[in-house]
Formats: structure tokens, C-alpha cells, sequence
RNA sequence: GGGAGCGUGGCGGAAUUGGUAGACGCACUAGAUUUAGGAUCUAGCGCCUUCGGGUGUGGGAGUUCGAGUCUCCCCGCUCCCACCA
């Protein structure tokens, strides 16, 4: 019978379609598993990082669906985004339409991939039904003090003509364009994700199912660091400086405060002073990129300003200086030379004091660069002789005692702005008076729509522009007012889509069915989120939870992160011209071929190389699978007996090589590890192909075929739908069960023992397993010429026997 | 500079967690079949070898009866963050 894999894979996609095979069940007992691969943004074409990211999902959610789980995995588009909006730019069709299009089109490319999704449950984050729900979301964060409206510098993405996120920002570059950022100043809405920082840094540690590497990634963005925040008396003023300084061990060795030239007081002393003004017009012409600040030298300029140490009294200069930046800690610093490399580059270009507090030994000794480990005081008054980590906590203690200063904690992270001056996103529902004053809509008037008619041709930000749509009157007084004209940063839609799968229609932003699937078991996708989107969802559940609406407070229990998908060492991209594409692939082979060979090639986790010899493989082995299946289905049986003492020893091989491909197969797709599970089912396929060509038994070729059809499923589900039906078992869903194996055969199988000589291997003994005896192996040793010969005339000093494994005997 | 991870045949990768290194697949070689090509099937396939064996998981040391796996030092690669006080 002929392989036809474009008949048997469109019969079957109808097949599950019709019957609702893949709907999430309200109403039964069975435990629940929420399986989510990351949305797709509506590109218009899936590629082959899609194709790996949702074949792996897809495995996962038929595997647990086979064995007994109410399995939700539920497929939507993160649909608003600039490409749209590039589109309506340059061809003139309004975003909404070229998403649409584009969904449709995708659908159609998933549901070609024989993908097990609850396409009942879809959404799309441009839908009005959708985003009414974050609009609501944003008032309550609003109202409780989780968002808010401030007048900063932030990231300006000259290309996209739009604000950015710290978190969007690659390398000084924005991470959709590509052009360098500027800092511009600018009044936006911002949620205060700084208020969970030690709570997300803590939530961490409890996500053990998480790849460390991602875990990392988190914890270095949250950046926290303990130390102090210490207080410098200026002279000949009331004001002092405030630093934090993660070494207040090291205070003795302040020889200048550096303070930002964003700080307060350098803006203040720019205003009477013009060389002052003109040097910090001068640090921020060097920008901000990576190379330019490796090259930038330290840069400084005395105010002329002095402060008092705390301890020692003496005077201590004041210096605007380029390296100290304003978003982190207090902006200023003690600068210490001895124990920090930029000091020390600061201090020797200046012409400042260098001593040094903390030594490796009693004595001190010659600094040619700072010595930055910890160490012993010394030069330090009461803290000499102590270690660094004595020393901090009483210098803490003492600055606490003296009230110069306590104890602090800082993390890098920084407040998520959320504001974009784009049209395709969700309008923020809020409106201004003339005098400024900010006026949230009311829910009621909820949701906030995009109006349709914009003139593309116009630069700048779409909605301000509108000649009509942001005038509205304040809903209290009936005044005039302005509706903000910024949309949500897209990844707010993506931060809780997870949560809207539960309940999909549900009036509210959800309900009861959050807390029934919630959290997420297996969530899937590519690494590039490890930060944003992971860090942000995790935000919005801790915040949910705060304000009472969330039992839970991670929203993904598990993780798992892709690798990419290369082509000639590259990731597959239009620019280089090396991408394959994914449906050429299946109208050639079929779904289940590239399904197979993507999930064969490389281990989840690691990057995959495409090759086009490595697919034909895939192909040949779907192909024998059906070759070999195909002429036998109708011997498929589930019964075959555990008696051992009919069978000859290819017979009992074969068992028993059935039972343990169950076993491991079983095992691996738990752990993710399908690489190897399709490899040992190739090895049973080939046992088969082997045991054939010698042998005759109906009922084992029956029962080999009724668990290989089942394990092979979660796999190449068209192949071994089609083939199941035309076994006797076709009335039993082949989707809803899975094998079982019997350990007791499992445990019937030879045993082979490695003889080693003084640790070397030699040889081999097979044992059945009930005779395993070490002084039997022994005596066989000795009986067995290749392997006597290492043991005559020697001594025998010792064996080591481990049982089932080896006997090593060591001689002289 | 800080952090995380990784080094196994020509290639992608296995190795029940300390017990026969190289499963499975790709490529390659030989043979069968075929008018030929393709497809398919069979056999071989780390390196060296005097065919006894020797050697081999980036390099070096160590622990152990035994190390790809554990410890230490070095070398190399990848990713993330980065003038973060």
C-alpha cells in the first residue's frame, strides 16, 4: 500500500477537527495540563523556528491527552505590532486587515502541521474583546499606585519614531530597527515593576523547572546588591550628598564624591555656571553605545564644591564625572581609588589621593591597578585588622549609630515604560484637562477603539495627528479634554495572554477557570523572551496577585527555551537568503516528516543545523514505518503472553525489546528528551525489519505493531491515525491511550557482564538473569580461554563484583 | 569587567548518572537489484596496528578497582549583562 501522506494527513486534520478531539474539558474528572507554546506576532508565513517550537508542544499535549490528562493547549496572535503598521505605511492597507490576512493565512499553515490545538479557544490581542479587559487591568494598577505618569529620559527609537522599554533596548540599539537609541525626555505612563523587584528576584528560586540559564539571566537584569547608603556633608551648606556603595568597608578611602551629570546638583550648579553646563553638554555627546563608552575616557570636572568625611574630617572634593550614571543608585558615589578600577583610572588622571584600606596582607603593598578582592583593613581607624565582611556590618552599625547613613538594597531594574507613539496597539484609557490633570476613563466607557480613518502619509504618531478622535469632554465635569494618544507597549498584550486562554469569553478578565488551569505546566519558546516577556508575565501575575484577583504568583510552572533553527551555521533569515520553507517541505514529505526530523536532530534545547540529506532520512524512516505496518495491521493485537517458555530467543529478544522501548520512550518524552525516544523507536522498527527475516509469529508482529503505532503517535499522529484504523482497534481513539509496559519482562532479559583485569575491559559473560552469582562468573572466568589468559600466573588480589554490572579482578 | 553554559568520529548527536565510549541518524565505501539514474536492500565505517593488541571524549594533574561523567589548574568556544558604585 502506497504512502500518500497529502490524502492521509488532510483526512485526518478534518477528522480531529470534526469530532472536537483537541477541545479542553469543562466537565470531567481528569487531571488538568496546561500546555502553551509562545504566541506567534501574525507575520504572515510560519518558519521553521514556528515549526520547532509548536512540534514540541504538540508532542507534549498528545502525550499527556494519551495518557489520561484534560489537556488545554490553546494556540492565539499576538497581534498588534509596528509591522502592521509598516505595512499600512507602505501599501497603504489599514493594520487591521494585513493581521487579519495574515492570521488566516497562518492558521491555515499551523493546521497543516496536524498541530492537537483548542482552536475554539483563539484570540487575537487586537480584538476590542480582548484588549477591553487590560484597558480595565491598567485602571486598577492605576488606581492602587502601580502606574504611573513621570517626565524622564527614555529610550527613543528614532526609526520606529517610538519610546522604548530599558528591556528593548540591544546594545544601545532598538531590538525591532536596529538604530541607535537616543535619550529623550519625555512625560510617560510607566508600571512600577520596581515594587516587586525583591519579590521577583525571590519567585525565582522557586522556579526549579526553569533552565538555569534563563533563571541567571532574570536575576542579573533584577541586579540586586546589598550595601549602604551613606550621607556627605557639604560645606558651607545645609545639603548633603547621598551615595550608595555596595563597599562601606571601604569609606576610609574615600578621596572624592563623584556625582552624575544628570544629578540634581550638577543641574543646579549648570544653571549659574556655564563651564559647568558646558561639561555636562559635553559628556552626553559622547553617547551611550558599548564601543563608545569602552573607548571614552573618564571624564571630569571639580565643582569646587567640598564635603566632610564622616570619620577623618578632612575635605573631600566634588566632581561631576562622565561614569557615574543617574538610573542607578543615588547617582553619586564615593569614589575610592584603591579598591575600584574606574576610581583608581579617575584618581591618577586628576591627581587625587590614593589609599589603600583593604590588603592582602597586614602590611599593604604597591598598587598598580585597584585591588578590588576582599581582604584585611588597614589605614581605617577601628575597622583595622577586621575582614571585609566585619568590616561592613560595623561600619553599617556605626554610620546607623552616627545618623550618617544605613543599610540599602538596590536593583538595577528599572520601572516598565509602557508608553508608544504608535497607532496599532491598545489606546491608553486615560484623558487630560487643559490643566494638566489626568482623568482614567471610566469602565463603563470601556473599551478605548482605534479609529479606522489615518492618514498614512502623515509622520509622527498616528492618533495625535487624528483631526478628531482625541477630542472628548471629562466625563465629571463636562469640561474639554484630550485623550492620551499613546498605546501599550505590545508586550503588555503578551503579558497575561496565558491567563485569557482559561477563559477565553469570559465577561470578565477572567474567571474561576484561571485558578482551574492556571499556572501554565509547559510553557515553550525561544530564548530571546528569557528577559522581556518572561520577566513582565511574571510581573503581571505577582501584581494580579497583589491586588487579589490571582491565587497564584509565577505563571509558569515549567520552561523550556528552543533552540534556533540554522541553516548553514546561520539562523535562517531573509536578509541571508537561507531560509527553507516550512510548507514547501510538507506538501513534498508531509507533516509528520518535518514534524520527526526537527524533533530528531537536535536535543530541544540546543540550536539545530536544517540539512536537506537529514530530512530525507526523516522521510525514509516514516516510509518504513509504513511499509512495515502497513501489511501487518491486521495481526495488531494487545494480547500476548508473558510466558517465556514457547518462545525461541529472537522471540523473547523482540518482547522483551518492545517492553523497554515503552519503558524509555515513556520516560523521555517526560524529560523532553525526544531526540533519543525517536531514536530507540528507529531501533525497535529495525528489530522488527530484522526479526522478520527470519522469523514467523503473528501474534508478536500483531503486538509489536499495536504498541509501536501507539508510541510513534505523539510523533507522526497522521501516520499512526491512519494506520490504527485499519487495525481491529479503530473503534478505540488511539489519540486517548497510551502503552503500558510490564517490568517483570523487562527484567527477563540477558545479563551481560563486563570482566575487566585491573580495570581493564576483556570481555563479556551474558547471564540469564536469574543466574547471576559472582562465584558462578568466576568459576566461568576461568573456564573461558580468552579470558583465562590474563589470569594465569597471577596473583589474584581482589575482585570487585557490582551486581548485574562487572567483575574487575585485580592481579599482580 | 561580571554572570551562565558548553568542548565526544567527517557531521547532528547517544551513554540507565562512576561501570563495554560512539546508540540512532546523516555522509561515505563496497555489494545486490536496475538499461541507466533515482529509489530500495545487505555489509562496513574513531584512530593506529606486525591482527596479539594498542590507543581514544579540548590539554594537564588528582580521587577511584574503574572517569566522557567527580575535584583542581590551564586552553578554546557560545550566550546574556555591562562605567550598575
Amino acid at each position: 500500500m502506497e504512502y500518500k501522506h497529502l490524502e492521509i494527513e488532510r483526512k485526518w486534520q478534518e477528522e480531529w477537527q470534526d469530532s472536537g478531539l483537541f477541545l479542553a474539558n469543562k466537565n470531567t474528572d481528569k487531571k488538568k495540563y496546561y500546555i502553551l507554546e509562545m504566541f506567534p506576532y501574525p507575520s504572515g508565513r510560519i518558519h521553521m523556528g514556528h515549526v520547532r517550537n509548536y512540534a514540541i508542544g504538540d508532542v507534549i499535549a498528545r502525550f499527556k491527552r494519551a495518557s489520561g490528562y484534560n489537556v488545554l493547549h490553546p494556540m492565539g496572535w499576538d497581534a498588534f505590532g509596528m509591522p502592521a503598521e509598516n505595512a499600512a505605511i507602505q501599501n497603504n492597507v489599514h493594520p487591521r486587515e494585513w493581521t487579519y490576512a495574515n492570521i488566516e493565512a497562518m492558521k491555515s499553515q499551523l493546521k497543516q502541521m496536524g498541530l492537537s490545538y483548542d482552536w475554539a479557544r483563539e484570540i487575537k490581542t487586537c480584538d476590542k474583546k480582548y484588549f477591553v479587559h487590560e484597558q480595565k487591568f491598567f485602571l486598577d494598577l492605576y488606581n492602587s499606585g502601580l502606574a504611573y505618569k513621570k517626565e524622564s529620559y527614555v529610550n527613543w527609537d528614532p526609526v520606529d519614531k517610538t519610546v522604548l522599554a530599558n528591556e528593548q533596548v540591544i546594545d544601545g540599539k532598538g531590538w525591532r530597527s536596529g538604530a541607535p537609541v537616543e535619550q529623550k525626555k519625555l512625560s510617560q505612563w510607566f508600571l512600577k515593576i520596581t515594587d516587586f523587584a525583591e519579590d521577583l528576584n525571590n519567585g525565582l528560586r522557586a522556579l526549579s523547572n526553569w533552565p538555569k540559564k534563563v533563571l541567571s539571566m532574570q536575576e542579573n537584569w533584577i541586579g540586586k546588591s546589598s550595601g549602604a547608603l551613606i550621607n556627605f556633608q557639604l560645606i558651607n551648606s545645609a545639603e548633603t550628598i547621598e551615595v550608595f556603595t555596595t563597599r562601606p568597608d571601604t569609606i576610609f578611602g574615600a578621596s572624592f564624591i563623584g556625582l552624575s551629570p544628570d544629578h540634581p546638583i550638577s543641574s543646579q550648579l549648570a544653571k549659574k555656571n556655564s563651564e559647568v553646563s558646558g561639561f555636562i553638554e559635553l559628556c552626553k555627546s559622547i553617547g551611550s553605545s558599548t564601543e563608545e563608552l569602552e573607548k571614552a575616557d573618564k571624564l571630569g570636572m571639580d565643582t569646587s564644591l567640598r564635603v566632610v568625611h564622616p570619620y577623618t574630617k578632612k575635605e573631600i572634593p566634588v566632581y561631576i564625572a562622565n561614569f557615574i550614571l543617574m538610573g542607578y543608585g543615588t547617582g553619586a558615589v564615593f569614589g575610592c581609588p584603591a579598591h575600584d578600577q574606574r576610581d583608581f583610572e579617575f584618581a591618577k588622571k586628576y591627581k587625587l589621593e590614593i589609599v589603600q584600606v583593604v590588603s592582602k596582607t597586614k602590611s599593604g603593598h604597591k598598587l598598580k591597578e585597584a585591588y578590588t578582592e576582599d581582604g584585611l583593613m588597614i589605614n581605617s581607624e577601628f575597622l583595622d585588622g577586621l575582614s571585609t565582611q566585619e568590616a561592613q556590618i560595623k561600619i553599617i552599625s556605626d554610620l546607623k549609630n552616627k545618623g550618617a547613613g544605613r543599610e540599602a538594597i538596590k536593583y538595577k531594574l528599572r520601572d516598565w515604560g509602557i508608553s508608544r507613539q504608535r497607532y496599532w496597539g491598545c489606546p491608553i484609557p486615560i484623558m487630560y484637562l487643559d490643566d494638566g490633570t489626568i482623568v482614567p476613563v471610566p469602565e463603563d466607557d470601556l473599551p478605548i477603539e482605534l479609529p479606522d480613518d489615518i492618514d498614512w502619509k502623515q509622520s509622527g504618531n498616528p492618533l495625535d495627528n487624528h483631526p478628531t478622535w482625541k477630542y472628548t469632554k471629562c466625563p465629571h465635569t463636562g469640561k474639554p479634554a484630550i485623550r492620551e494618544t499613546d498605546t501599550f507597549d505590545t508586550f503588555f498584550e503578551s503579558s497575561w495572554y496565558f491567563a485569557r486562554f482559561c477563559s477565553p469569553n469570559s465577561e470578565t478578565m477572567f474567571d474561576d477557570e484561571y485558578n482551574k488551569w492556571m499556572p501554565v505546566d509547559q510553557y515553550i519558546g525561544g530564548v530571546e523572551h528569557a528577559i522581556l516577556h518572561l520577566l513582565y508575565s511574571r510581573f503581571f501575575v505577582h501584581s494580579l496577585n497583589k491586588l487579589g484577583k490571582s491565587k497564584i504568583k509565577e505563571p509558569f510552572d515549567s520552561l523550556v527555551t528552543q533552540g534556533m533553527v540554522l541553516n548553514n551555521g546561520a539562523k535562517m533569515s531573509k536578509s541571508l537568503g537561507n531560509t527553507v520553507d516550512p510548507e514547501e517541505i510538507i506538501e513534498r514529505l508531509g507533516a509528520d516528516t518535518i514534524r520527526l526530523f526537527i524533533l530528531f536532530s537536535a536535543p530541544v534545547d540546543k540550536d539545530l543545523e536544517w540539512s536537506d540529506q537529514g530530512i530525507e532520512g526523516s522521510n525514509r524512516f516514516v516510509k518504513r514505518v509504513w511499509s512495515f505496518i502497513s501489511k501487518n495491521t491486521t495481526l495488531a493485537t494487545n494480547e500476548f503472553s508473558k510466558d517465556f517458555s514457547t518462545l525461541n530467543g529472537e522471540e523473547k529478544n523482540l518482547l522483551i525489546k518492545i517492553h523497554k522501548t515503552t519503558k524509555k520512550v515513556t520516560h523521555d518524552i517526560n524529560n523532553m528528551q525526544f531526540n533519543t525516544a525517536i531514536a530507540s523507536l528507529m531501533e525497535l522498527l529495525n528489530s522488527g525489519y530484522k526479526f522478520l527475516e527470519k522469523n514467523k509469529n503473528d501474534n508478536l508482529v500483531g503486538f509489536f505493531l499495536f504498541q509501536f503505532l501507539q508510541l510513534i503517535n505523539p510523533f507522526i499522529p497522521h501516520v499512526s491515525n491512519e494506520l490504527w484504523s485499519l487495525t481491529k482497534y479503530k473503534e478505540e481513539n488511539i489519540n486517548l491511550i497510551w502503552p503500558t509496559w510490564d517490568d517483570e519482562i523487562i527484567n527477563k532479559d540477558e545479563i551481560k557482564i563486563i570482566i575487566q583485569i585491573n580495570g581493564k575491559t576483556r570481555g563479556t559473560l551474558n547471564y540469564s538473569s536469574d543466574i547471576n552469582e559472582e562465584s558462578t562468573i568466576v568459576d566461568d572466568v576461568k573456564n573461558n580461554k580468552n579470558l583465562f589468559k590474563y589470569l594465569e600466573n597471577k596473583k589474584i588480589t581482589r575482585t570487585i563484583y557490582v551486581e548485574n554490572k562487572l567483575l574487575n579482578f585485580i592481579v599482580k
